[in-house]
DNA sequence: AGGGATTGTAAGCGAGCGCTTAGCGCGGAT
DNA sequence: ATCCGCGCTAAGCGCTCGCTTACAATCCCT
């Protein structure tokens, strides 16, 4: 699987071949079927298992706190320091979505429907309680999403800023964009 | 070329077979190799020609006025808006750079870095003048460009919000997200 | 009207693809 | 000591890929 991650998120699902695969495991390209019964199955037991961990990451942040713009700012820290440590398995869970069969393709949809409603809600909720002022919540859930989506396009290990503090960041960033009184 | 680029858009450039992009043309395989000397020679001529686009729309807001902050609205609101208005042709721009060769793949990021270094030194320009309050311009340029580049990724033609209306709600969460004075 | 350039087609080549088959070595349960 | 089953390899099958070749129709310029 490791394999496969880092192949994928190099050249892309398409572009990798199964002995790319097998190649960087060591091992012969038979081997993989051993463990998954097609190429597609093990991007989608990586896709899956990104997925989760982030829904997890998000879902962690969301509950830690009833206010909503300190949920907000852990969502924001965790989310975009997640898609920087781990930018190589975040690469394959957000770029090569559409390499998925359609029934593989389907579950993970519902994890990232997921992580976009407790955004959302939680934008929702800020604003009715007064602690953000935005014109559209559906909107400004999708922009704060897209800033750590990509973050897994661009950020590499020979970036300067950790993942914590570019986490940090753009959580301040992510706060003042959302009109948050006193960030 | 419009074959091209939807079908590279749709499927991507990898999963893209020429048949596909022929069939999609309504000609022969054969007939794209009168136009283009090869698949990876369509592609750059597509991403070329978008990346041009993309330079002209951010090189023309940022130009369009002296005040950093109504600058940078512009840009933000023509950026997010050719994202997608043209997101069929944004998509192979910002997801497809990794299937070029070398040699292409620099010209290219060439026109990438205009484009960011446009960004970058109109937001430390504004926090010079006083106008934006950011930590780090390079940090607040990139997660600006993040803004528009997702927007390919997620909009269709099926989103209920014009690209221009888009634009204009993304122009005010960058200003805010910049720290702008009255935005 | 003649003729080269342009734009297309039908057919197919060599290579590399995902995946299968047949069989081998070895750790652990009996 | 035996032997089963798991994890693996060598070899290769059938197919589709990007691209080429040989040739035909049409356009435009004189």
């Amino acid at each position: 699987m490791l394999a496969g991650v880092e192949s994928f998120a190099q050249r892309g699902y398409h572009a990798t071949t199964t002995r790319d695969i097998a190649g960087s495991a060591g091992m012969s390209p038979a081997a993989l079927y051993v463990h998954f019964p097609s190429k597609a199955a093990l991007l989608f037991a990586i896709s899956r298992s990104g997925h989760e961990q982030a829904l997890a990451v998000v879902q962690e942040a969301a509950e830690s706190t009833d206010s909503p713009v300190e949920a907000m700012r852990e969502i924001v820290e965790r989310f975009v320091a997640w898609h920087a440590r781990r930018h190589t398995v975040a690469r394959v869970v957000q770029y090569e979505l559409g390499a998925l069969p359609e029934r593989e393709y389907e579950i993970v949809a519902n994890l990232r429907r997921d992580i976009e409603r407790i955004v959302r809600d939680l934008v929702a909720r800020g604003v009715e309680e007064g602690a953000f002022t935005v014109a559209d919540p559906g909107t400004a859930a999708r922009a704060l999403l897209s800033l750590g989506i990509d973050v897994a396009r661009w950020y590499s290990d020979r970036s300067r800023k950790t993942p914590e503090v570019l986490g940090k960041e753009y959580g301040q960033l992510a706060l003042r964009m959302l009109g948050a009184a006193r960030s």
